[in-house]
DNA sequence: CAGTGTCTACGAAGCCGTTCGTAATGTCAA
DNA sequence: TTGACATTACGAACGGCTTCGTAGACACTG
């Protein structure tokens, strides 16, 4: 037994900053970071590599530290940690039913044709098929 | 003018614990939302008096002293507040696009048919009225 | 009135997240 | 080697959230 499973704790708002510069370019150095997040906020380069530092210690990201410049990737998929958080705002915010939340970021925001589609098609696998 | 719009802050974990009651129940004391909220959890009195003093202090709730037994009630509609969540959450984790947490939703738990019908039916004002 | 119970008010502690200043370490060029 | 620069490590401060203990105000009963 190499590994227990254990569960990533939930990122936080910095953390999840970082992990969506991470996810976007791959890879990255924490100077890479900052200046990737440096778009449009205003955060210094140590708070970021203190981020960094206690992300690694989470387990949310990996850090390569062979070179002199350590390089972080994350530790878990994109669309894993979506899933959680979506999970997360289902039991705190509407009962665990997804369909209020749908109506809602349907309400919102535009998804796109190819997403609609899919969505459709989802609809069709859970209702259509016993009816 | 009798009052500038000046938008809520996002309720944090105990809040909104504490606001579905609200919701749940109506208009409730103090004692009526420990007892709600102690069904699986465990908090204190004073604990649930405190919050509420919080929240009423961020308008996040309206009280009604008139009475020595106060009565406290949600300032913003459920409705509200979900969107508002789900907006918050859209912006942090899925870059703004609905359609990759409607997925998400879809996936991990089940909705009415009555909510699926209603999402059908956004979906088609959303997309058939201009393809 | 005295006692008991309920309620609100207040302060403080503990934890976590975020930020940054400073120190220590490594790198490279002149 | 020395100096300049980049990078990591560490500690501390600050604020927000959550929790609770204690005190004070009020009400009701006998």
């Amino acid at each position: 037994m190499p590994r227990t499973k254990k569960p990533l704790p939930r990122p936080t708002r910095a953390e999840l900053a970082i992990l969506r510069v991470l996810w976007d370019r791959g890879p990255s150095s924490v100077r890479e970071v900052h200046e990737a997040i440096n778009v449009g906020r205003e955060t210094g380069y140590t708070t970021v590599l203190k981020t960094l530092q206690i992300m690694t210690a989470k387990g949310l990201v990996i850090r390569d530290d062979t070179q002199r410049t350590h390089v972080f990737q994350p530790a878990a998929q994109r669309s894993d940690t979506q899933r959680q958080l979506v999970t997360e705002l289902l039991d705190r915010a509407f009962g665990g039913s997804a369909g209020q939340l749908i109506l809602h970021a349907l309400e919102t925001r535009r998804a796109s044709h190819e997403e609609m589609a899919e969505i459709r098609r989802m609809l069709d696998r859970a209702e259509g098929k016993k009816p």
